[in-house]
DNA sequence: ACCGAGATTGACAATCGTTCTCAACAAGCC
DNA sequence: GGCTTGTTGAGAACGATTGTCAATCTCGGT
């Protein structure tokens, strides 16, 4: 039993340009745009592989993912857990960590009987310099 | 200026049919499957007319509406803000309540010079029922 | 360096949830 | 009862994501 997962994971040209694009940006990004960086900087690759890339990328924890305004968002990220503080205008984004936020969902979910816990904290607002310009 | 937003909101036979559905369901559903229920139960309403008047129901604070897995869920609320701890089997919900949270948000937020929060904090896990049946 | 098994790719079709369109309809008001 | 105007619904349109599958590439073994 205990399946053994091991996904043998190849080391591709695609895949490297991804993930270099991915953390050049310091921003959330879609896989859509991405691609589109990815094509206008040369780099031939197809869409779905950049799907596939950024899922396998959530998938091994070397990007966090979330999802926005009905897309699904990625970002390099720190490896440990963590939360996020959002612009929603440029997309400024801040790394959070908040171990009280985390005692108190593993307190609230166990008063409540529930296990394999899983959550989502994110904060989404307007930076001071987006906010300036207004 | 300030603009005069009032939107004349008329009661139908549909959006009351909707309303009702909603409040029927104790869990988060899909406009998709709320619209199924009202189909079978005998009840018209177009899936457009659906869609609609959940968000209008979310905008009017009637309901609460979060992304799951590529769908926005629905469910009737409290009125007052709070956050919810959702058993990604069965859909059981709980409200939760945690003015900690809220405090810590927006004064990380705050910090970091953001304004305009908005905030998803939600718990997802198992609960005791549906993990014992394993 | 050469092979071969099997993972990976990419152009395109297919899905899926959601929104748009617009003519027929109905709620609220005189 | 009429009128004004928000509402409805069937179907088309859309945008994001996933599936298909033959051609291609990686990598461990030789
Ligand atoms: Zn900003
Ligand atoms: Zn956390
Ligand atoms: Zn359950
Ligand atoms: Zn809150």
């Amino acid at each position: 039993m205990t399946a053994d997962d091991t996904a043998p994971r190849r080391t591709t040209r695609q895949r490297e340009a991804v993930r270099e694009a991915l953390s050049a940006s310091e921003e959330f990004v879609s896989a859509q745009s991405l691609h589109q960086s990815l094509r206008t900087g040369g780099s031939t690759v197809g869409l779905a592989t950049v799907y596939r890339a950024l899922a396998a990328l959530a998938e091994d924890g070397e990007a966090d993912a979330l999802q926005s305004g009905g897309e699904v968002l990625y970002r390099a990220c720190t490896p440990t857990h963590h939360h996020h503080l959002i612009c929603r205008s440029c997309g400024r984004t801040v790394e959070l960590e908040a171990a009280a936020v985390e005692r108190w969902a593993g307190r609230v979910a166990a008063e409540h009987g529930f296990v394999e816990l899983e959550h989502t904290v994110d904060i989404f607002g307007l930076c001071a310099e987006c906010a300036a310009e207004r």
